[in-house]
DNA sequence: GCCAACGTTGGC
DNA sequence: GCCAACGTTGGC
């Protein structure tokens, strides 16, 4: 299994939103190392951090799972979509997504400066400078540690 | 609202 | 293929 941190607006799509919903299509997302890792390199049942970015604060705010395979992102063909791509084709889709389920809220959410401050948490693709991906893959002992500090109780995982 | 960092676009 | 211009991200 694979852990990854998806970053999501929570004016667009929140953690509660996600909760609500159960289960949602990863659409919008429009960087070709973001696709390629929905694409190519995620597996169902892979672990997500869920991410509150331009949020107040901004952090680490609960887990969702990969659900089912890669597929096209319908809304690159939707022309009145804000996602619309029109270089896009169905013949040569350029966006793919795959689903996340909800697991959890953490019962403490996980701030930005809080994971700054944390020593086991250095080498984060995330804490880097500059890093605007919106999803990148997380290293286990880090994944662990942020749940942890999330006081997850390991609910929502397993059978 | 500001702005640094970064990705994409398009002229050449 | 270069690179300046532009748009976006996202913390603060």
């Amino acid at each position: 299994m694979r852990y990854w941190l998806i970053k999501s607006e929570p004016d667009v799509f929140s953690i509660d939103d996600l909760r609500r919903v159960g289960r949602e299509p990863w659409n919008g997302v429009r960087n070709y190392q973001a696709r390629n890792f929905m694409r190519d390199a995620m597996q169902p049942g892979d672990l997500a951090l869920f991410y509150h970015s331009n949020a107040t604060p901004p952090g680490v705010v609960g887990l969702a799972r990969v659900v089912g395979a890669p597929y096209q992102d319908a809304t690159q063909f939707d022309a009145q979509s804000e996602y619309f791509d029109p270089k896009s084709t169905v013949e040569r889709p350029r966006w793919m997504l795959v689903d996340f389920e909800f697991v959890a809220k953490f019962p403490t959410p996980v701030t930005l400066a809080q994971m700054k401050e944390e020593a086991g948490l250095e080498g984060m693709l995330v804490l880097q400078k500059g890093t605007r991906l919106s999803i990148t893959p997380v290293e286990p002992p880090h994944f662990e540690r942020i749940c942890e500090l999330g006081a997850w109780d390991g609910r929502g995982v397993g059978k």
